[in-house]
RNA sequence: GCGCGAUUAGCUCAGUUGGUAGAGCAGUCCCUUUACACGGGAAAGGUCGGGGGUUCGAGCCCCUCAUCGCGCACCA
């Protein structure tokens, strides 16, 4: 502001004459008073008398002032701080988001509206922290989604939720008790288990209370944890039905083991890490192999290269040899298999069938000894010799050594970039290794996820996430469901020590062992992976079976989750609702790319670069918050949150305060007619513009490009309702704020009173239309217009009908 | 190595079926007796990553190369 180019005096004539203040004038007027008071200390009597009675002239502005304050609610600019909590509340008091509110609303109103349902599933968030930018981009495109459908006239569903996120929760409380100087290995399973679920249920409060401040209008009365009573239970019955349906198997197979965590882990808990080894190449009697991991060798004793490799021709499938090895002679077998690359490094390789998948997998095909050489903490075993009890990375360079003075070594390659699978939340490096866990067989589920996408009756939007999900579906491998940790939900198996083999026992109740009659029987103290029970969420969220809301809301109209989640979690729940019930769980997928910093790097704590939404929504309102997290935001892609981005929204949010004040001061004492037909040539052709507008952007809604009709209105309102036609109707309609010189505006009351009701309707349309986007603003000017001559009874705009069906 | 995506104004990004390039922010200049300075107006700024092709016409379709990002695979 250049308050310098602002001449003082004619402030302080336009603040007294007018008592409106702006920003310049309450600026210039204290500055003048300032120069006033000390005018009167300093100078004559005579000159003193003066600058009084210009402090009195000041006064009076002031006084003047007080009554537009009183009088005139849109004098302050919009303050989301004092609106958006009242807000909040009279929805929820008023029950709007519970689907069965709305029907009661439609009954009442003639029976048309809010009976088709529409229902969207909140992907239950962790209940293990505060929401993340990711959170509030979501709970926006999916709140959108919902105030559009209901004003649609749906009987719109939103079902919140929290899941106990296993794995991902244990991690967070381990940490939390390293620091107290606690481990979870000392503590008895039941004690952890109960301190993990208050310290769960504590965040699960905060998490609640941080989606309503977002504007979320999902219905709290059907609010679901994973841990509910109702919905451990099935997630039980679940694996008894797969587990009858030989679904689920218990298997001795090669799993990702976390020495730190001590649990297996799913193929979707590892995180490739790229980083440089040296690959040495060593003497295997005849042959030369090569390896990045020496220390995994002690056993292999079989040599494996390609059927069809010329160079290896003289020698045959179960050839036996004698060689020395790390710690003395050995004799090793040859192995034909087709797994072998001939190209890569000599193509002659030794199998750990213990320590490797690829290794597992020969070994199985050709009925090869298997011998773990790692134990469970990543130390070496009694195999290793003189290098037992020994951590991996200790031992390397001492095998290294011992084989290159037993002459051993061929050559070293340093240098040798690969990536190899590590714990996603620790990143200590995985260690394959053969367990016995409950695994599901993925194939002939993935086939009917495929055929269900190929049949589009589920749709990704953007579509391309479609190609990622049949290349992860077409490659799928059995899946590790059993987790060693106590946080999660209880594998419902017995073991029996006669006949040893495993049962389901949902209810726990069986004592004897079905099979063979033993009562030696011990309950299997593993936990389901997560992903087992949020796979099953859009069904147990409506409460499957048996409640009718599930006959009710299922299947659901549409899933928004990250793109990170095309894989881990949205096949699952394909799979899930079309094995469970015959039925896709939802019609389409929406894609939200991830929130990245302002200069678009990925947020982390160890870079510091993390925003908090409930900052933004703090400094400018959760309005500005979700517009900034939707404008130009295409789905599927990543999106840079800026700050001044934000704030260019706060202004929009002041910008359609003040058009509602300008409106409402031009039009006081007319009664808005809905059914107006009497417009002016102009008005109808921007009546026209208005409803092509709405035409529009309802199809873009439809199409799911919340991003491009939230642009498109914001426009309309900024640049032609506020800078072109509210500037036009100055000099149509004669206001408080218009032109002194009358003379501009229309005499004719017919054209007056024509854009008096244009005005008036397009205030209600831009209302309406922008709800679904900034619902808290847009309410509470709702609640300041009139309504129409014919409205029976005025309902708030959360529950007011979209123009077009 | 394979797959997916991106490359458009200084920055962050839109651009739905091919038809004379858009927004927000930043920057420049001007404007304030009042809806809003959380404001108004104006101008400026891009050979749409490079090259080739299809077409009357390509930011958009096809091929190719480059750079960046993400995912998967590979630890013989």
């Amino acid at each position: 502001m250049q308050l310098g180019q602002y001449p003082k005096t004619f402030s302080l004539v336009c603040f007294v004459t007018t008592g409106r203040p702006n920003g310049f004038h309450q600026i210039a007027v204290l500055s003048i008073l300032a120069d006033l008071l000390f005018f009167v200390k300093h100078t004559n009597e005579a000159s003193s008398r003066v600058a009084k009675s210009l402090i009195s002239a000041i006064f009076i502005g002031i006084a003047r002032c007080a009554a537009h304050v009183m009088n005139d609610k849109f004098l302050k600019p919009y303050n989301p701080k004092e609106t958006e909590d009242r807000i909040y509340k009279m929805w929820l008091d008023g029950d709007y988001f519970n689907p069965d509110k709305l029907a009661e609303i439609g009954a009442a109103n003639g029976g048309n509206r809010f009976t088709k349902p529409y229902t969207i599933i909140m992907p239950p968030l962790n209940a293990n922290g505060h929401i993340h930018a990711g959170h509030a981009l979501a709970m926006t495109l999916e709140d959108i989604m919902i105030r559009f459908k209901r004003m649609q006239g749906y009987k719109a569903l939103w079902v919140p939720g929290t899941d106990h996120a296993g794995f991902e929760t244990q991690v967070v409380y381990e940490k939390k008790l390293e620091k107290e100087g606690r481990s979870r290995f000392k503590m008895e399973p039941k004690e952890l288990y109960d301190e993990i679920m208050a310290f769960t249920l504590e965040n699960k409060k905060h998490i609640e209370s941080e989606i309503q401040k977002i504007g979320a209008s999902c219905d709290w009365s059907r609010n679901r944890f994973t841990l509910d009573e109702k919905i451990v239970k099935e997630v039980q019955n679940t694996f008894k039905k797969l587990f009858d349906d030989g679904l689920v198997y218990r298997g001795s197979r090669i799993v990702n083991w976390c020495s730190k965590h001590q649990t297996s882990l799913s193929d979707v808990e590892t995180e490739s890490k790229e980083q440089k080894d040296a690959f040495y190449y060593f003497k295997y009697g005849p042959f030369i192999i090569g390896t990045a991991r020496p220390e995994t060798k002690f056993g292999d004793k079989y040599v494996v290269m390609h059927p069809d490799d010329k160079r290896y021709e003289q020698y045959k499938h179960g050839d036996k040899f004698d060689l020395e090895w790390i710690n003395g002679p050995i004799t090793a077998t040859v192995i034909k298999d087709a797994a072998i690359d001939m190209a890569f490094g000599t193509g002659v390789m030794t199998i750990t069938p213990w320590h490797s998948g690829i290794d597992f997998e020969i070994a199985e095909r050709h009925k090869l000894e298997k011998e773990q050489i790692i134990d469970w903490r990543g130390k070496l075993l009694p195999i290793a010799g003189e290098f037992a009890d020994m951590k991996i990375a200790e031992a390397r360079p001492k095998i290294v050594e011992k084989l290159k003075a037993k002459g051993l070594l061929e050559k070293v390659e340093e240098n040798y970039m690969h990536s190899v699978p590590c714990c996603y939340k620790c990143g200590t490096a995985i260690e394959p290794q053969v367990k016995a866990q409950w695994f599901v067989k993925m194939k002939p589920l993935a086939d009917k996820a495929l055929q269900a996408i190929a049949e589009e009756k589920v749709k990704f939007i953007p579509d391309n996430y479609r190609k990622i999900f049949n290349y992860w579906m077409e490659n799928t491998i059995d899946w590790n469901i059993s987790r060693q940790i106590v946080w999660g939900i209880p594998v419902p198996a017995k073991l029996c020590g006669g006949c040893k083999e495993y049962f389901v026992d949902v209810d726990g109740t069986i004592s004897k062992c079905p099979k063979c009659g033993s009562a030696e029987v011990t309950k299997d103290t593993d936990t389901f992976d997560t992903w087992f029970s949020s796979g099953q969420w859009p069904l147990l969220a409506l409460g499957y079976p048996d409640s009718p809301d599930f006959k009710n809301f299922y299947p659901t109209n549409v899933m928004e989750t990250g793109s990170d989640l095309i894989f881990k979690w949205i096949p699952r729940m394909v799979i899930f609702g079309l094995y469970l019930e015959k039925k896709e769980p939802f019609k389409y997928v929406y894609l939200h790319g991830m929130v990245n910093d302002a200069q678009g790097k990925k947020m982390s704590k160890s870079k510091g670069n993390v925003v908090n939404p409930l900052d933004l929504t703090d400094k400018y309102g959760t309005d500005a918050l979700r517009l900034g997290l939707v404008v130009g935001n295409t789905p599927g892609s990543e999106m840079s949150l800026r700050e001044d981005k934000i704030k260019g929204y706060k202004n929009f949010s002041n910008k359609i305060w003040n058009i509602t004040r300008f409106i409402l001061s031009s039009t006081e004492g007319v009664a808005y007619d809905r059914n107006f037909t009497a417009y002016t040539e102009a008005d109808k052709k921007l009546s026209e513009e208005r409803h092509a507008l709405i035409v529009d952007i309802t199809k873009d809604m439809e199409e799911y490009r919340f991003y491009m009709a939230a642009e498109k209105l914001y426009h309309y309102v900024w640049h032609t309702l506020a800078d072109v036609i509210l500037e036009d109707s100055k000099k149509i309609v004669p206001n408080p704020f218009g032109p002194k010189d009358a003379s501009a505006a229309a005499v004719d009351p017919a054209v007056v009173l024509s854009r008096q009701q244009f005005l008036l309707r397009t205030l209600e349309r831009v209302l309406i239309t922008l709800h679904p986007f900034i619902p808290f603003v847009t309410e509470e000017i709702w609640s300041y217009i009139p309504g129409s001559v014919d409205d029976k009874q005025k309902l708030p705009l959360i529950v007011t009908e979209w123009p077009i069906k």
